[in-house]
DNA sequence: CGGAGTACTTGCACAGGATGCAAAATTGCA
DNA sequence: TGCAATTTTGCATCCTGTGCAAGTACTCCG
């Protein structure tokens, strides 16, 4: 299994235990991973965005310079596992509810999910951090481009690939952009102390659903 | 004017008019602007997306490497101007519709107009191209979320800035997403010869932001 | 017309990003 | 323990992106 030596492209932080074989060399390479985003999130935070090299994050991982790029294919990349998780977790929620479920209030659970993820407060900084970075912007809303394209396929296959694809694209570029949306509000408000609970977010995210589903004929 | 040196963030291609002088200077910098667009446009035509040089636009448009940077911070950037252009009206349409019509009608006027673009096909070209590059993606993912922004606010001045930051938040989120999923529906369609009319992509962004609308209740 | 002032272009220098390659170190397992 | 598979690393190399200062083109106005 991946015998390229490029950064993986989607490489699991949540492990989807492959059968059998966690094996240390899985184990280590997570550790790897995790150690490198931890000191780039580290340096955003005492330098500022475009502050810092590559260099100084791998030297705090205690990794090479060339190991960095083994996993990454940029520094902004690194900062964008807090976000991927977090959207990964969503996409597995989805999966995870009860097939007659109707899909709009699947999704809706789903997503509410989101609000149990690990580190919510770091999602949240990463947020508003990219309100002032073209780089780490365009990063982020990659990966939600990815999570959208995971989540489409897993609703399509819910439905039975009968759905029409407008309908289909629409409705999940819809509802993420909800929730997204949320985030936003969320994390905006969340600026201060340690404001800004999970609680907090869940609501924002029912809410905007709420609106969706309602066709936005309520403006408020 | 724009006495910094760096690339302008959002020159706009269709010229605003600034009252007076529309000058050999503007009118130099814009043949510039779009000669550099266009070189880039021929080479990812001809050697595919990662596989040439900024020095190669740079030289093919007629100008120094150093002056191509003075327009953009990236080639994915050079290729963006007619998805930019295309949102810029969309904003422009929108902002032109009359103030008593209902937020949501206005809004579907608006971004139906977007199927009236010059070099619409261009647009589905690199809407195609982008699912082939991580960089490129990106590139476009944020002239959507400048867009986003931009409209938003219009949003929000029209209605007396008044609104529940969610909502607004909310729903200019869905209803770009939705356009983007018409998009991206009638590009996958237009791959073939000079299919893909201006009516179809109309029609697929009638369709989807009808699907919003009725708040995505009946599957299809 | 012509010159002063402003705005754009260019070359140069330089730090840093990104990747292929092959040697060296590490790890897993029989 | 010893070997095969996998990772890490250093090195070389090309490309990106930007500051700076000098050169060139345009604009305005007397």
């Amino acid at each position: 299994m991946n015998t390229s030596i490029a950064p993986a492209d989607a490489a699991p932080l949540t492990e989807a235990a492959d059968v059998v074989a966690p094996g240390r060399r899985e184990q280590n390479k997570l550790d790897t991973r995790r150690a490198i985003a931890a000191s780039a999130l580290d340096l955003a935070r005492a330098h500022g965005l475009g502050n810092f090299t590559v260099d100084q994050v791998a030297a705090e991982a205690g990794v090479s310079r060339r190991t960095f790029f083994n996993y990454f294919h940029s520094a902004e990349e690194a900062l964008t596992t807090s976000t991927d998780a977090l959207l990964e977790l969503a996409a597995a929620e989805f999966m995870a509810r009860p097939a007659d479920e109707p899909l709009l209030d699947a999704m809706l659970a789903a997503l509410a999910a989101i609000a149990k993820t690990d580190n919510l407060s770091v999602c949240g900084e990463l947020f508003r951090m990219a309100e002032g970075s073209a780089e780490l912007m365009r990063s982020q809303l990659h990966a939600w481009e990815r999570a959208e394209a995971r989540i489409g396929q897993a609703v399509n296959e819910r439905m039975g690939g009968n759905l029409d694809p407008l309908y289909l694209l629409a409705l999940v570029g819809a509802v993420l952009s909800c929730v997204k949306a949320a985030m936003q509000v969320w994390a905006a408000a969340a600026e201060n102390p340690q404001d800004g609970s999970a609680a907090d977010l869940e609501d924002q995210i029912v809410g905007a659903l709420s609106m969706l589903r309602d066709g936005f004929n309520h403006p408020r």
